[in-house]
DNA sequence: CGTTGTATTGAACGGCCTCAAGGTTGGTGG
DNA sequence: CCACCAACCTTGAGGCCGTTCAATACAACG
């Protein structure tokens, strides 16, 4: 019944896990923080902003593919920041169904859903091997005690995460499993093209059609289904995790994708005010 | 086409329009804000917050049943808070289908969403007779700046409104209609008890079956089926807009409702920290 | 008393699901 | 190097849940 690889526990009944982000040796590494680089997609930052932004990444650990930072209803004590590879959020229903709420990639802020909560209401595991760095909630309450400008792009990170949500909520709810798929194909085209990673009209999309199937509402009977159609129509071609989008164009409109949402129309300065 | 009786511009392409909140006379009232009475419950206030708090009441204007607060890609200029009345968020799809994103009831904040946009993603419209307070941009800003609590709590309210999404979704997702409804009713029940306006079993819901349709993405005739079928099984009865919940366990069974998303297992203190 | 928005009920259709069987790929160990 | 396994993907057949269309009833309000 249970779907992930893993000793997923459904329901969240683990009840005294303590994370596992914190049994993991400490790496050691150097480049730039893609959270940074996250932060200054929104303002100009300071020396002393940086700083603080880097001491949110002091404490790096390498997590695997499949590997739970948390699992539902575990406490909820610390934010983690992505600095290498994919995550997703995701909640088990009774039935033993699987929504998948969000893909984090690198440079995201991962929990922030429960700055308000002392339990996580979703779990949140690995796509592939990655580097996740954890902050206790304090560090957060240090930020905006020290920085205005770091304050406020934190909102706003907050608020484009909810934003995406929203999208993902349309999504599912009013479209055809053909247009799900297209519009959701657009949209991660297009966050990776903000991260840097994207490049052309292809993308990797390390995501089984399974967990496709978990996030866009669908069977993945159905989405097997919907990738072929697409293929033959000739907007969509994929080949495992490679996916080719020949003409833009044409799957934007089949899609009605419009990238408002994700164009981060961000008010111009937040310093000024 | 459009589904609402007033000139709702689909698309949202009536683009010079100011916020027709600030058209109306101004009027003034002297009760405990509701406002407060939201972050109270987040956290104890001391006066200088309540009053930085009230500041953001300044300007109370009423507004009528089905009017908008905005539309969709109108400029995002501020914010509002609710003061009395019910309110919701929607967005229209290309094919003419509208989908409700949030109910808002008196004592919530209204626009965060857009927090790090220049434009509306989503319209509002008030559901009854109600009073709003609108407040710019920079009012958040001076709050940021002022109190590090009420930042805090803003942050937890926004966190807040972002996890009742997720619940919809999930629900949207991966329910069947008549736990949809099920659900949804036990959602506003919690909410209603919270904000104090709630009694017993029964309550009141002042939306019409069409607004539920889209809310909960069904069609407006499967909602009204679904009510019959839970109304011969004993479970909801409803007669226009009041609702009584016979058995508030057996629902409860009925739609695998787990209050834990609403009850704010708040972090113990933000204040000590 | 008509009008307008809202709710109910029936009949037929269809998109997506479930179940099930087979095919493909990549990794592992003999 | 090949056999085997596990995970993943593909394709078919049948069925269900919810939709659409349409007709009727009901309520509030001028």
């Amino acid at each position: 019944m249970l779907k992930s690889g893993l000793s997923a526990v459904y329901g969240g009944l683990k009840s005294n896990v303590t994370s596992v982000v914190y049994q993991r040796k400490a790496i050691v590494e150097d480049q730039d923080s893609c959270i940074i680089h996250h932060f200054s997609h929104y303002c100009v930052l300071t020396k002393e902003e940086k700083a603080l932004l880097d001491e949110l990444e002091e404490n790096p650990t390498e997590v695997k593919a499949g590997e739970a930072l948390w699992e539902e209803n575990d406490a909820a004590e610390d934010f983690c920041t992505l600095r290498s590879g994919w995550a997703y959020s995701y909640r088990y229903l009774e039935n033993g169904s699987r929504q998948i709420l969000e893909i984090f990639l690198p440079g995201d802020i991962i929990g922030l859903r429960e700055f308000a909560f002392s339990r996580r209401l979703a779990g949140v595991r690995m796509i592939e091997d990655g580097v996740i760095c954890c902050f206790p909630h304090h560090r957060i309450m240090a930020l905006f005690r020290q920085s205005l400008t770091l304050t406020a792009v934190m909102f706003a990170i907050a608020s484009r995460q909810q934003v995406l949500m929203t999208e993902r909520l349309v999504n599912i709810a009013r479209r055809s499993a053909r247009k799900k798929m297209a519009h959701f194909l657009l949209e991660m085209h297009q966050r990776l093209r903000q991260t840097g990673t994207g490049s052309g009209c292809n993308l990797r999309l390390p995501l089984s059609q399974e967990l496709l199937a978990d996030l866009l509402g669908l069977s993945s009977v159905h989405v097997s289904r919907t990738f072929t159609t697409l293929s033959r129509e000739g907007l969509v071609h994929r080949d495992r995790y490679d996916v080719v989008i020949p003409n833009l164009e044409a799957l934007v409109g089949e899609a009605e994708f419009d990238d408002r949402y994700l164009v981060d129309n961000l008010r111009p300065l937040f310093r000024a005010e």
